[in-house]
DNA sequence: CTGTTAGCGCCTTCAT
DNA sequence: ATGAAGGCGCTAACAG
């Protein structure tokens, strides 16, 4: 641990160059005849040289690091878009710092600091603090704030009247997506649980399941859809709930995500004579681990990193991009399917 | 986005001051008249003045940032660690740059190389390259090469002959508490499926296993343990492959890792005839959110994190500390266990 | 308490 | 193709 940094001083004295040759040769893209290149190619091997990226970045003004915060790595659904994006971003040359908030706007707040601290061309936000259907204004100044200094990418979310770029899944598709493939197993009878009233997301869902049930003719019944938390906790009281308050129940449910999906699963085995239809949203490592498996619609991960990592070099503003999802049938709602 | 970057000759000049006194009223540990501060505060206030801490760290050698690097976030294992490291970094006022290695080692290399160039005060090892029972020499070397760079930290796997510090979980002592419980529970035939052989944890773990096997007086039989992958899969074609082999199989099985685990029960669905207790490792949020739910060994996952950046901190060198882990039994190996 | 002045390590014109 | 030199923004002696 205890080796002198060696700087391009020394490699320069030492090949017998100036300094800005052996920047020249370090860049790769720079004139520099064979014989030079070569010789101080070696002394940085021989050195096993790194060049120092803060000292580059100070001097040339990119970091080439980008942000991501998140409110919870641990969840399946957050960690696998981080993965998508890190792998774009590798592409691109950019390394990728990321936050895990844990939900607290003040670790948000701290990370973004930090971000902007350490020269970060861009912060892209996943969750969190963009999904409020009405954000509170101090918020929004908040991240106005941030984008008057880099740039700002949202994933699945946005605010209203801040010219940002943002790429989201289509979840109103997504919700399409279920009824239509519900309604083709025959089911009638469909309900809806999880999720917080005011979070855009469950906003969008709810609001288009009703759509769509009228649309097949089938009624909305309002105590077949509830709200709660985003935990397995939440499918399993959802359920609860459902059963608790009906006689008549649902054939098929649909929970607001994987975690519902699979919490309302594990709630209705206590229910061994009624057979039910699940469907989660996501899809999620979740859908994949539980039994039966659960059908589930997918967000184009790759994608959704792809765009997000174009957007963020991109200078273009106020873009806003939306992905459709696809539906992923598994053992949840057709028995007979064959795992491969 | 386009805000002219201000510095602290810009805050100097407008306080009328000179930038040492500004850098001290950032820094806040130096002395400064309660005056000047004030002003000076305000005009950076004013400003939304975020100091570069490229700059910062280029000057006084202090990056305050660490790296981590495992090879895949999305394992819930992996990321419950994360979570905790990234817990006790921010308290020690440190960031931690994270680095998803998809089990690739030219990612993996260069993520370590990304780590060095920004002046990483360390980076912490989990899983990946630093697992391998007997790592190749030039691993080794790799290895041996950054810790004279930067300081190193291994969570749950350490390399022969290389004086790095390391923190782990005692997995023997994990294996032991599985085993005592199943024997209370009335087992006598256990069968432990899944992991590689040659990978430091799973030779830890098995070794342990037959060991306490014959502490026991049970016997070990061959065919009831085999190796597979980490993978949900992975426990089911072990299980399928024990049901095949034996005619008289095993009443408790124990999974390499949670995955493993909820594989198997996941395969023992076909047998409904036949009770089986199931044991995992890691007791991940996959223990909780499989039905039954499944009885895990747990890591210290806090203690872990919070040691790992003492380490970090600390100077000593060639330390190796080891955590005591803890069983959390579930419903799959106590039926009449009351959900909290 | 506060100002002056070197660096920190690299990049980038501008000459040569 | 190569060298000289200023500058990036901040900190840390060293004076005063």
């Amino acid at each position: 641990m205890e080796h002198k940094k060696v700087t391009i001083y020394d490699l320069a004295r030492e090949a017998g160059v100036s300094t800005a040759t052996v920047s020249r040769v370090i860049a790769g893209n720079y004139p520099v005849s064979q014989g030079t290149r070569e010789k101080v190619q070696q002394i940085i091997d021989h050195y096993n040289y790194h060049p120092n990226a803060l000292a580059r970045t100070l001097s040339n003004k990119k970091s080439k690091l980008i942000g991501f915060i998140t409110p919870a790595i641990t969840n399946p659904f957050f960690s696998q878009v981080f993965v998508e994006v890190e792998k774009s971003a590798l592409e691109k040359g950019y390394s990728v710092l990321l936050g895990n908030s844990l939900n607290d706007r003040e670790i948000e707040a701290r990370y973004i600091r930090m971000l902007l601290e350490q020269q970060a061309e861009g912060i892209i936000l996943l969750g969190g603090l963009i999904n409020d259907s009405n954000p509170d204004l101090e918020r929004v100044q908040e991240l106005i704030a941030i984008q008057k200094r880099t740039k700002l990418v949202m994933i699945n979310g946005s605010v209203e009247g801040m010219g940002n770029c943002s790429i989201s899944t289509d979840e109103a598709a997504g919700m399409r997506l279920i009824i239509d493939h519900l309604v083709r197993q025959g089911h009638r009878k469909i309900g809806l649980i999880g999720g917080v009233k005011g979070i855009t997301t469950t906003d969008i869902k709810v609001s288009t399941f009703k759509a769509e049930l009228k649309k097949h003719q089938l009624i909305f019944r309002k105590s077949w859809q509830c709200y709660s938390e985003y935990s397995i906790e939440g499918g399993e009281d959802g359920f609860k709930q459902l059963m608790s308050l009906n006689k008549e129940v649902p054939t098929a449910l649909i929970g607001i995500n994987d975690m519902v999906g699979v919490g309302m699963i594990k709630a209705s085995k206590r229910y061994p004579n009624q057979h039910f239809a699940f469907v989660g949203f996501d899809d999620t490592s979740l859908a994949q681990t539980s039994s039966p498996e659960l059908t589930s619609v997918r967000h184009p991960y790759e994608e959704l990193g792809k765009r997000a990592i174009e957007m963020m070099e991109a200078n273009a503003k106020a873009q806003h991009v939306m992905l459709a999802p696809s539906l992923v049938v598994k053992e949840s709602t057709v028995k007979s399917i064959n795992r491969v």
